[in-house]
DNA sequence: AGCAAGATCGGT
DNA sequence: CCGATCTTGCTG
């Protein structure tokens, strides 16, 4: 019998290009599993950071004790806090030593990557796990998305300059 | 040890 | 538009 756990994207979905993976996320579901609950949320908006090149991205100053996760193989986790007050929420992707990740900034239902986190619990004690083994949160494919994608210059990084401010690195689930 | 900045949000 | 709130990374 087939389950909709089956979906659930493996790793070599997560070592493609950020920017594949990027663009190819709005429609997924983000799956939250708490006491034997899996909770599934249509992702609507993310951002793509990459490389030490992209003046936009945390690795752009290289590895630090930050940054490491994100030179990790794809398919794991980068939570970190901003501002004192909200946690971001990243899936890395590409291969080891490259970095590059994947900002979610929207579900279905729930705008704003520090206001996701929230609902969902997710704080420090998700950064650097495994989307592909945890039992607590996953990704999964969605054989029904449909919709558009359009994309849009990155949000909240004026320090970039305007090479990198300008890249429309955003991809939106149309409608949402 | 001290400091400035930050991939945001909610209230004026 | 501004303040909240605190970790990180850089400087000394």
């Amino acid at each position: 019998m087939t389950t909709l756990s089956d979906h659930r994207l493996e790793r070599s979905y997560f070592l493609q290009d950020v920017l594949q993976v990027a663009r190819s996320m709005p429609g997924k579901y983000l799956v939250m599993q708490n006491a034997g609950e899996a909770h599934r949320f249509v992702i609507t908006d993310v951002e793509a950071y990459r490389g030490e090149e992209d003046e936009a991205c945390h690795a752009r100053k290289g590895k630090t004790g930050r940054t490491r996760v994100m030179y990790f193989q794809g398919g794991v986790l980068y939570v970190y806090l901003i501002y004192g007050m909200h946690w971001m929420l990243n899936v890395v992707a590409g291969p080891q030593e490259e970095p590059q990740a994947v900002l979610i900034r929207g579900l279905q239902s729930i705008n704003g990557p520090g206001r996701l986190t929230r609902h969902l619990g997710i704080d420090k004690t998700y950064n650097e796990e495994d989307l592909v083994r945890s039992s607590r949160i996953w990704l999964e494919d969605n054989p029904a998305s449909e919709g558009r994608i359009i994309t849009r210059p990155r949000v909240g990084i004026d320090y970039a300059g305007k090479r990198w401010r300008e890249k429309p690195w955003r991809f939106i689930l149309q409608d949402h």
